[in-house]
DNA sequence: TACGTTTTCGGAAACGTTTCCGATAGTACT
DNA sequence: AGTACTATCGGAAACGTTTCCGAAAACGTA
């Protein structure tokens, strides 16, 4: 029945076990072990992608031709290289972007992870980089750490995975070691913090004028003829939290207005800490009359409970926040913030991170400052509002 | 000098031109061709993530016998596995998802492309599309089309060119031909379409109750008294404005309301165009006593726009909106709206796209509807509004 | 002992591309 | 014709992984 593979007698096969399920014979006299194949299984047609060796084979030429003709390579006749781009285009031929990158060994494209993709000033930085990005023809990866110290490390560790040629990354707010950036970057990869960032790791940074921006909210405040300021600050590890306090103390210490710790409050920017803060000072024997927020959020959140109190703004307390969006202009009262221009410091971390991909070894990290502004509006314009 | 690499003699050597800018030197009697290299480049140290191979040099096994140990194989002993795990830990070894990719033919990413990811739906969408995409292994690539129709069909073929394992589309409000993604789907792309839907292509759908939120947020008005309501619609070509639309004529229809189409706008969700729509409306002779919006950002630019015209709001005119938002229940008066759940529809269709990627010759495409939510607020409530 | 079987491993191909290294033919100039 | 050179191409290696196929050795069993 079944003969030698080589010498194709029948009479000296025997048996020898099975292999993955498939008989398994041994021809005594060749001293040849094989297998028989099972009938003949149905294959799965899988989808094709026209490749450079489809191109290849349909002009007798050989890959290397092929690869030379769309690659702008000078080493190849002008005619061979129109007829092989004629054929590709026939053929819709598009290079596999994998099978570059394993030979390059870099893969044009940037990890960007951030805490929450809902809130605008992400999405506004995250808009951001996808244009500097794309114009530089880089994509861009995004994973959400949802404020997750451990999730930022499995994105940071999935995106190292995926081969990104560098990262962006804004800490989630419990982050409070930074082994895994400091693993990357002693591996060679570039990283660019940007808001978030960690002073722990030489990198570059992109921030805004966390502790001006306070400094200058404050200050408004005090102008408006504010003595009672009270403040409610992020996550005490949060180092933008930090310069922001400091940007609201310096302030008052210019003006030599004394600290009252009372009425510094660490909040983890939920709406219920933001109440809780509120709730606190109002209960204090002598409520402030006014309230600096680290996150314009939490402003709001206390101008709705405010209102319901029947207190006025910005006469009885005024307030101001970090960072604007179009619910902080349309809320009424409107309320007076630092626009910290997400947008640009997307685009910035962008540049500097794909010039930090491209000069490796010469790159020297820095840190960016992203101005911002102060745009007064009612919750705080006590000459105005009456 | 230099002599011939094969017999070594260096008499026979004549030069023979240059190729590459490096000498090339013929020996005539071996008939040999070769070229010399200058001195010794300094080669860039590349930084080097350790390999399967470097495992299999360090224990003396071949890289087959790696592979099989990290990938749960059981054709290998079970003593072999624990060393080698132990070396590719102390290595630090991260397998190189680009080999992998390249090797198996599929990379695990799924592709998104929408207009804007600055607006809150989208953003929740994408949130809802990574949650469910993350859980089930797949990283996600964001594409941001800004709403214009090229870049749109640049975005897939960048997504397609990155071997996205499937697509995730919302089309840009100008897109009215759908070639690039029929060309995809016809190469056996798996392609799901949300929001903003084609029903040109046969792909599975997630869409939100665009008739029926309209339906019910008109209704609404016409209980509330109104009987003139004015309509702002999206591009004329937008599938969904088209229904939105739909649902705002068939409740004027159901209660006998006549269709005045000087009070159907089509805008393109700018701020200038709703305006524009505004002010027709007040110029007619009969304003409306009653507005419906196909977008929540429009409702809120004319709510500004008749609070400088000092109109009353609900009483003299009311105003629903599709699309629910912080700043719609914030503003005054809190607008109401019929909210889409922008997060579970993200969610619902990366589930049903990673179904249609693994069941890829299975998979029947269908139309999958997340209901939404009618919110009443101030806006509209006449009855309570005084 | 002789044969059947299982366990465990190595070699090599394959994924699709780029690039190194030659090889050939032709040109140009003595 | 001899030499120097250029233009153009093919073959093969390399990127890192998985998997097919086969083989050696160990293990059972009659």
């Amino acid at each position: 029945m079944i003969s030698c593979n080589k010498c194709g007698k029948v009479e000296t096969i025997i048996k020898s076990g099975f292999v993955r399920g498939k008989q398994r014979l041994f021809c005594k006299e060749c001293n040849l072990y094989f297998t028989v194949s099972p009938p003949n299984q149905i294959v799965a047609k899988k989808l094709h992608q026209t490749t450079i060796i489809d191109i290849a084979k349909s002009l007798g030429v050989s890959p290397s031709t092929v690869s030379r003709a769309l690659n702008n390579s000078t080493e190849i006749n002008e005619y061979t290289r129109q007829e092989i781009i004629r054929v590709a285009n026939e053929l819709d031929y598009r290079p596999n972007l994998l099978a570059q990158s394993l030979h390059r060994g870099d893969t044009h494209t940037i990890g960007v992870v951030i805490p929450d993709i809902q809130r605008p000033f992400f999405a506004g930085v995250v808009a951001g980089i996808q244009k500097v990005a794309s114009e530089a023809g880089y994509r861009v990866m995004i994973c959400q750490s949802n404020e997750s110290h451990s999730t930022e490390t499995l994105n940071v560790q999935a995106l190292v995975a995926s081969r990104v040629d560098g990262l962006l990354i804004s800490h989630s707010k419990e982050t409070n070691s930074f082994e895994h950036v400091k693993l990357q970057l002693k591996k060679g990869l570039p990283i660019v913090h940007f808001d978030r960032v960690c002073d722990e790791v030489e990198t570059a940074k992109v921030i805004q004028e966390d502790f001006a921006g306070s400094f200058a909210l404050v200050e408004h405040l005090i102008q408006q003829g504010c003595r009672r300021i009270a403040a409610c600050a992020g996550p005490e590890d949060l180092l933008i939290s930090q310069k922001r306090v400091n940007g609201y103390k310096a302030a008052l210490e210019k003006y030599g207005i004394p600290i009252d710790t009372d009425l510094i409050f660490h909040s983890s920017f939920d709406k219920e800490d933001s109440l809780n803060a509120l709730s606190s000072w109002l209960a204090l024997p002598q409520i402030p009359d006014g309230i600096f927020t680290v996150h314009y959020g939490n402003a709001i959140e206390m101008m709705v409970a405010l209102k319901q109190n029947n207190m006025k703004i910005p006469n009885e307390i005024a307030l101001v926040a970090f960072g604007d969006d179009l619910l902080a202009s349309l809320f009424e009262p409107s309320l007076t913030v630092y626009n910290q221009f997400p947008f640009s410091i997307g685009q910035e971390a962008a540049t500097i991170l794909i010039d930090n991909i491209i000069n490796k070894d010469t790159f020297q990290p820095f840190t960016k400052i992203i101005k911002g502004e102060l745009i007064v509006r009612q919750s705080s314009l006590k000459s105005i509002v009456m």
